[in-house]
DNA sequence: TTTCATTTACGAAAACTATCGTACATTTGT
DNA sequence: ACAAATGTACGATAGTTTTCGTAAATGAAA
């Protein structure tokens, strides 16, 4: 009996090697999001929950999810017809490499610049707000 | 006397009366930070700072800022030869353009997530701290 | 087995970004 | 007044991203 497997390709061993950092696009970011919450999918799923919400064909998908398997951001499995991606990077990792990016060209490199403008403009519940207090105080408590 | 006049360019213009948002590429925010910390300034005096981190030609700033203009991004003073270029965005507004993008695309729409992250891998300072609770007990005292 | 639908692979066009060389215009110094 | 310096304008090119048409492969159905 056989598990699936999913393969790197070469290009993307290379440059995990390296420890090259992701930069996905637009576009990649939005296929790397329906992957993080389905998990595993074929490029028809991904495509029809794309489509909802942009307005481009399958084969573009299609070429943008091969891509980005031979950039290493995607895995797939190949062994059936019909392949099976999944994202070879972690939400978390992605998130920081994107965020700590943003705080240096965006905020000059002040954190706590961009968490002000964060807070002030969405509303957060009053339990996400508990959460970022305690969180502080924890911070705090290291520092001394 | 005259006064300087900073204008607009045409497509500007009828871009912010559309109400379009702001997308500047990574090239772009790079020379709009210049300016929101400089003020209003020459490619010239762009140039030079830009070159201590990067490297790039002369005109390549200048067919940069040119483009600029021509998007709306910046406005500027030709009333001289050597033309002066200002920001045409406010960096708050800026700012918070990308941030919600951000909060958006990668952070599935949870301003708190993306918070959590940016205090957890950027050693913020003691008084950094501090104004962030400040803030937040105002904003749990506005929902009471 | 032949046909049909689905899927992948390939190539190429269109749009955008970044870069720079060169030409032209305008000051400035002599 | 005129040459040198400085600046802008104008392509042109290379690279990347996004898009899609078409061909080839594969599996299922009749």
């Amino acid at each position: 009996m056989f598990t699936k497997v999913f393969v790197y390709s070469l290009k993307a061993l290379i440059m995990s090697a390296t420890g090259k950092h992701i930069k996905p696009t637009e576009s990649e970011l939005e296929i790397l999001r329906v992957l993080w919450e389905k998990g595993p999918s074929t490029v028809r799923e991904v495509h029809e929950i794309l489509e909802q919400s942009k307005d481009a064909g399958y084969t573009t998908t299609l070429k943008l999810m091969q891509i980005m398997h031979e950039k290493g951001l995607l895995q797939r499995d190949a062994s059936s017809k019909t392949h099976i991606y999944a994202s070879a990077v972690s939400q978390e990792n992605t998130q920081r490499q994107l965020l700590d990016k943003m705080i240096d060209t965006v905020f000059n490199g002040s954190a706590s610049q961009l968490v002000l403008q964060a807070l002030g403009n969405h509303k957060s519940s009053k339990e996400e707000l508990e959460k970022i207090k305690q969180y502080l105080d924890e911070i705090e408590k290291q520092q001394r």
